[in-house]
RNA sequence: GGGCGCGUAGCUCAGUUGGUUAGAGCGCCUGCUUCACACGCAGGAGGUCACAGGUUCGAGUCCUGUCGCGCCCACCA
C-alpha cells in the first residue's frame, strides 16, 4: 500500500468533502415511528461568513451526529439558514451607503430583490464553507427561513396565535432604533454602562415660594414632563398634594401626584414624569391618567411640541435645555452619574423609548407549560444549571414585540379594510374583506421579528403545518446544541412554539456550549482584530485538527482559549496517525494466510495483541460514554492517548519484533472507526486504503465495549514488561549510559520467555535466563542508588501513611469496604518494592 | 438590585456522585539523525489545588465567610 511520506490534509479533506456531499451519504429517509436521532442546525445568518463560533458548535454537532449515525441508529442533522432581518438589512444597508444611496430611495421592492441578490451571494458562502467543513448534515434537506414551506409555516402560526388572542396590537412604550428606523424587542437591547450626570432642575410650585427639585439623566425629556411625583409618605406630601409645578422653559402647569416610584431618600425626592419617553413614566402616566405629549421623533429630533428646541438633534438638544435652564438659575446642580444606556444590539445606537402602536405576543399562557416541560424533564439542559436562567427569564417573561418596521422578512398576515376599518388576519392573502366584502385592503407593512420564524425551525423544516413523513420520523428532535447567548431568543421561543403549535417540546435535550476566546481568554471579534479565521485556519493546519484542537478544550459549557499552539499540537497528532499508518502499510497484511481470504479476521495472536485489544475496548467504553454525555474533551483526550500513548509508543514498538501483523491491521481498523467522529478526513482517507467492502467508515459501526475484548492478565503482564522497561531506560537515562549498548539488569523477578523477549528488545538490556530457576530469573546491572533511596524514602513514607489509616478504628468502620481493600493492596504493593529496592541496595 | 460561574504546574485547561502517590497539551531541562514520524524518540524538573474557618475516618471535590476576576438578567429619576 502506497502512502505519502508526510500527512498533507488539503491533498485529501477537499476530495471527501465533496465525495460526501456528491454521494448524499448522510441523507436519510423519513420512517415514521422508527427509532431515530435528529438535529437541526441553529441557522447560521445569511449576514457575511463563519466565525470559529459556528466551527466549533459545528464540530460539536458533527461529532455527536457521526457517533450516532455509526452507532446505527437513524440519524438526521437539518441544514440550513436565517434570513436574519434586522443584521442583514444592515449589511445591506451600508452596502447602498457605499454606493450613495439609501433603502427607502430604492423602495421596498428593488431593495428586497438587492437584499435576495446578498442572500445568494454570502448565504452560499455559508453554505459551501459547511461543506467543506465536512459535516455530515443532510444537505438535500436544507431549508431557509424564508422560503416558501416555511413562510407558509410562518403564517400558520401567526394566524392560529391570533385566533386564539394571543397576538394583539397595542399602542405601547417600546425600544425605537433611530437608526434602523424600527421598533426591538427587548432581548434585542443591550444594556452599557456609561458616565453620565445627574442635573437637578428647580420645579417652581405655582401659589407657593417653594421649588421642588427633580433629578434627570435626561434634561431634555422634561419638556414633554406631564406631572411630577412625590412619594406618599415624603413630609411635603399633604402640602403639596393638588397643587401644580410650574414646568421651566415650557411655562405648562403640570400636576403633583403621591406616587411610589418616587423613592424616599433619592436625590431630592420628586421625580418628573415623561410619560412618552420613558417606559417608567409611561407606566405612571397610565395609573395617574396623564397625558403623554411626545417630543422626540422617529429620527431621535426634538419634535414641534418641543417649542424653539424643535428640529434639534436629541443631544444636541439636551445641550440647550440645559444651558438655558442654567440662564434661567433653575439648575440646581450637576453631578456624576453612572448609568447603563440601552443601545441596538445590532448597530449600537442609542436606542429611544418611544410610545408607538405595535404587534405583540402575550407569553404568560405560553411560558407556563415551557417551564413545565423542563421541571419534569421532558426536556434536559447540559450542564443542568443552564435551567435556572431558563426559569429565571420564563417567570419574569413579559410580552413580546413582534413587528418590526423593516422589508426583509416575513410580511405579518393582516390586511387593514379602507371599507369598514375592521383588520382580516388570513393564511392565504385575501381579494376582499371578510367582514365587509370590500376590495380596499392594504396589507400591514411590518414584518416579523426574525426570532419568530427561528422559534419555529425545529418543525417548520420537516414540513409543518403539513403533516409530513418527515415530521412524523423526526419530530420531536433529539437534542439542540447552541450558545447561551439565544437561550432566550430562540431556545426558549422554539419551546414555547413547539408545545404551542406541535403539542410536544421541539428537543430532550439542550447542550449549552460556551464562547471560543482567543489564547488570552479575549472575546474573539473583528474591531479588536484577534479572529482567527476558520478558513485560513483550516487550510493551515487541516480541518482535522481544528476540529481536535476545539473539543479536546471543550469540556461542557466552559469557554475555550484558542491557540494555533494548540492546534499545532493536534496536527502533530493527525501526523502521527499517518506515519503510524505508514508503518503498518509498509508490514504484510496477513503472511499467515493466502488468496481471497487475505482480510478473514483471526484475533490477537500475541501478548502485545491481546494487550492492546483489551485497551481499545476500554477505549471504546470511555468513547461511548463520554458522547453520551457530550463529554467531548473526555473523548478526545482518551482516543489520543490511546492512539499515541498506546498504540504508536508500545504497541507498534513491540509489533516490529514480531511477524504476524494480521491482528494489527484489524485492530487499526478498529481504531480509525473509534476515532472517526473526532476527525472525520483522515480516518475516512487512511479506511479507504485498507480496501474493505464498506461505502464509508462515516457509514461503519462504531466499536462498542465487548466484554469478552476484556484481558485483564494481558493488561497486568503488559504493565510489568512497560515497568521494567522505563526503569531500565531511566536508569540509563540517569547514568548517561551509551543507549546503544546493551546493559544487565539487577532485579530478581517471575517472567516467561514472551515477556522477556519484549523487556529485552525495548529496553536493550540483556536478561540473564536461569532455566535452573525455572521462571526466574536474575539480573545484573549497575544500580544508581541515589534513585533507589530516594524512591525507597518515598515508599517508607507512603505505606507509613496508610499504616496511618488502619491504626485508626473510625476509618476502618466507615470507609466502604472496596476503598480499603485497594489500600491494602496499594500496601502491599509499596512493600514488595520496598523490599526489591533494598534487596538491590543491599547487594 | 437579582442570578450564574471562575480562581489547580511558567501558560491554557481537565479532574462526573468526597477515597490511596492531583493529570494533559504547550513551554522548560537532559540525552538521542533507533531503518513510520525531529509534526519525532527516551528520560526529567515543576503544584501548601486563591485565602480563612467548618463538616467528615478522609476535602481540589461538600458548607460558611473573605479577597480577586468574568458573564447574564432588571422599567437603578
Amino acid at each position: 500500500m502506497q502512502i505519502d511520506k508526510v500527512y498533507e490534509p488539503q491533498r485529501f479533506e477537499p476530495h471527501w468533502a465533496d465525495w460526501w456531499v456528491d454521494e448524499r451519504l448522510f441523507h436519510v429517509e423519513a420512517a415514521p415511528g422508527k427509532p431515530y436521532f435528529s438535529l437541526v442546525i441553529p441557522p447560521p445568518n445569511v449576514t457575511g461568513s463563519l466565525h470559529m463560533g459556528h466551527m466549533f458548535e459545528h464540530a460539536i454537532i458533527d461529532a455527536q451526529i457521526r457517533w450516532r449515525r455509526m452507532t446505527g441508529i437513524r440519524t438526521l442533522w437539518l441544514p440550513g439558514t436565517d434570513h436574519a432581518g434586522i443584521a442583514t438589512e444592515l449589511m445591506v444597508d451600508r452596502q447602498l451607503a457605499k454606493e450613495g444611496l439609501t433603502k427607502r430611495e430604492l423602495g421596498r421592492e428593488k431593495f428586497i430583490e438587492r437584499v435576495w441578490k446578498w442572500k445568494e451571494e454570502f448565504g452560499g458562502r455559508i453554505v459551501e464553507q459547511m461543506k467543506r467543513a465536512g459535516l455530515s448534515c443532510d444537505w438535500p434537506r436544507q431549508r431557509f427561513t424564508l422560503d416558501a414551506g416555511l413562510s407558509r409555516a410562518v403564517r400558520e402560526a401567526f394566524v392560529r396565535l391570533y385566533d386564539k388572542g394571543l397576538i394583539y396590537r397595542a399602542n405601547y412604550i417600546v425600544n425605537w432604533c433611530p437608526r434602523c428606523q424600527t421598533v426591538l424587542s427587548d432581548l434585542e437591547v443591550q444594556h452599557e454602562e456609561m458616565q453620565g450626570h445627574l442635573w437637578h432642575i428647580r420645579y417652581p410650585v405655582e401659589g407657593s415660594d417653594v421649588k421642588l427639585v427633580v433629578a434627570t439623566t435626561r434634561p431634555e425629556t422634561m419638556l414633554g414632563d406631564t406631572a411630577v411625583a412625590i412619594n406618599p409618605r415624603d413630609p411635603r406630601a399633604a402640602e403639596l398634594e393638588g397643587k401644580f409645578a410650574r414646568l421651566p422653559l415650557m411655562e405648562r402647569a403640570i400636576p403633583i401626584v403621591l406616587d411610589e416610584m418616587a423613592e424616599l431618600g433619592f436625590g431630592s425626592g420628586a421625580v418628573k414624569i415623561t410619560p412618552a419617553h420613558d417606559p417608567n413614566d409611561f407606566e405612571a402616566g397610565r395609573r395617574h391618567n396623564l397625558p403623554s405629549i411626545q417630543v422626540i421623533d422617529q429620527h431621535a429630533k426634538m419634535t414641534a411640541e418641543a417649542g424653539e428646541f424643535a428640529g434639534l438633534d436629541r443631544f444636541e438638544a439636551r445641550k440647550q435645555v440645559v444651558k438655558e435652564l442654567e440662564k434661567r438659575g433653575l439648575l440646581e446642580k450637576v453631578e456624576p452619574y453612572a448609568l447603563s444606556a440601552g443601545i441596538c444590539h445590532r448597530c449600537k445606537t442609542l436606542v429611544e423609548p418611544l410610545v408607538s402602536k405595535q404587534w405583540w405576543m402575550s407569553m404568560k399562557p405560553l411560558a407556563a407549560p415551557a417551564i413545565k416541560a423542563v421541571e419534569e424533564g421532558r426536556i434536559q439542559f447540559v450542564p443542568a444549571n443552564w435551567a435556572k436562567t431558563y426559569y429565571e427569564w420564563m417567570y419574569n417573561i413579559r410580552d413580546w414585540c413582534i413587528s418590526r418596521q423593516l422589508w426583509w422578512g416575513h410580511r405579518i398576515p393582516v390586511w387593514y379594510c379602507g371599507g369598514c376599518g375592521k383588520i382580516v388576519v388570513a393564511r392565504e392573502d385575501p381579494d376582499r374583506c371578510t367582514h365587509c366584502g370590500s376590495a380596499e385592503l392594504r396589507q400591514e407593512s411590518d414584518v416579523l421579528d426574525t426570532w419568530f420564524s427561528s422559534g419555529l425551525w425545529p418543525f417548520s423544516t420537516l414540513g409543518w403545518p403539513d403533516d409530513t413523513p418527515d415530521l412524523r420520523s423526526f419530530y420531536p428532535t433529539s437534542l439542540l446544541v447552541t450558545g447561551f447567548d439565544i437561550i432566550f431568543f430562540w431556545c426558549a421561543r422554539m419551546i414555547m412554539f413547539g408545545i404551542e403549535m406541535m403539542g410536544d417540546v421541539p428537543f430532550r435535550q439542550v447542550h449549552i456550549h460556551g464562547l471560543v476566546r482567543d489564547a488570552e481568554r479575549q472575546k474573539m471579534s473583528k474591531t479588536k482584530g484577534n479572529t482567527i479565521d476558520p478558513l485560513v485556519i483550516n487550510d493551515k493546519f487541516g480541518t482535522d485538527a481544528v476540529r481536535f484542537a476545539l473539543l479536546v478544550s471543550a469540556a461542557p459549557g466552559n469557554d475555550i482559549a484558542l491557540s494555533e499552539d494548540r492546534i499545532d499540537a493536534e496536527r502533530a497528532f493527525a501526523n502521527k496517525i499517518w506515519n503510524a499508518s505508514r508503518l503498518l502499510f509498509g508490514k504484510p497484511r496477513n503472511p499467515a494466510l493466502t488468496g481471497g481470504a487475505e482480510d478473514a479476521p483471526r484475533g490477537p495472536q500475541s501478548l502485545a495483541d491481546r494487550w492492546i485489544g483489551s485497551r481499545l475496548n476500554a477505549c471504546a467504553e470511555t468513547a461511548n460514554k463520554a458522547f453520551e454525555q457530550h463529554r467531548y474533551h473526555e473523548a478526545a483526550e482518551t482516543l489520543y492517548h490511546f492512539w499515541w500513548g498506546d498504540f504508536c509508543d508500545w504497541y507498534l514498538e513491540f509489533k516490529k519484533f514480531e511477524a504476524d501483523w494480521s491482528y494489527a491491521y484489524e485492530l487499526y481498523e478498529k481504531a480509525l472507526r473509534l476515532l472517526h467522529p473526532l476527525m472525520p478526513f483522515i480516518t475516512e482517507e487512511l479506511w479507504h486504503r485498507l480496501d474493505l467492502p464498506g461505502k464509508s467508515i462515516a457509514l461503519a459501526e462504531y466499536p462498542r465495549f465487548d466484554p469478552s475484548e476484556e484481558d485483564h492478565g494481558a493488561e497486568e503482564r503488559m504493565q510489568l514488561v512497560q515497568e521494567l522497561v522505563t526503569e531500565a531506560r531511566a536508569i540509563r537515562a540517569d547514568n548517561k549510559m551509551d543507549p546503544r549498548r546493551k546493559m544487565d539488569a539487577a532485579y530478581s523477578l517471575e517472567i516467561d520467555e514472551e515477556r522477556r523477549g519484549m523487556i529485552e528488545r525495548l529496553a536493550n538490556v540483556a536478561l540473564i535466563f536461569d532455566p535452573q530457576l525455572k521462571q526466574r530469573i536474575w539480573l545484573d546491572i549497575p544500580v544508581d542508588r541515589g534513585r533507589l533511596e530516594r524512591e525507597s524514602d518515598q515508599l517508607e513514607k507512603q505505606i507509613a501513611a496508610l499504616e496511618r489509616q488502619f491504626g485508626n478504628p473510625e476509618f476502618l468502620n466507615k470507609a466502604p469496604e472496596k476503598v480499603i481493600a485497594a489500600m491494602r493492596a496499594k500496601r502491599a504493593e509499596y512493600e514488595k518494592k520496598l523490599a526489591e529496592n533494598r534487596a538491590a541496595l543491599g547487594g
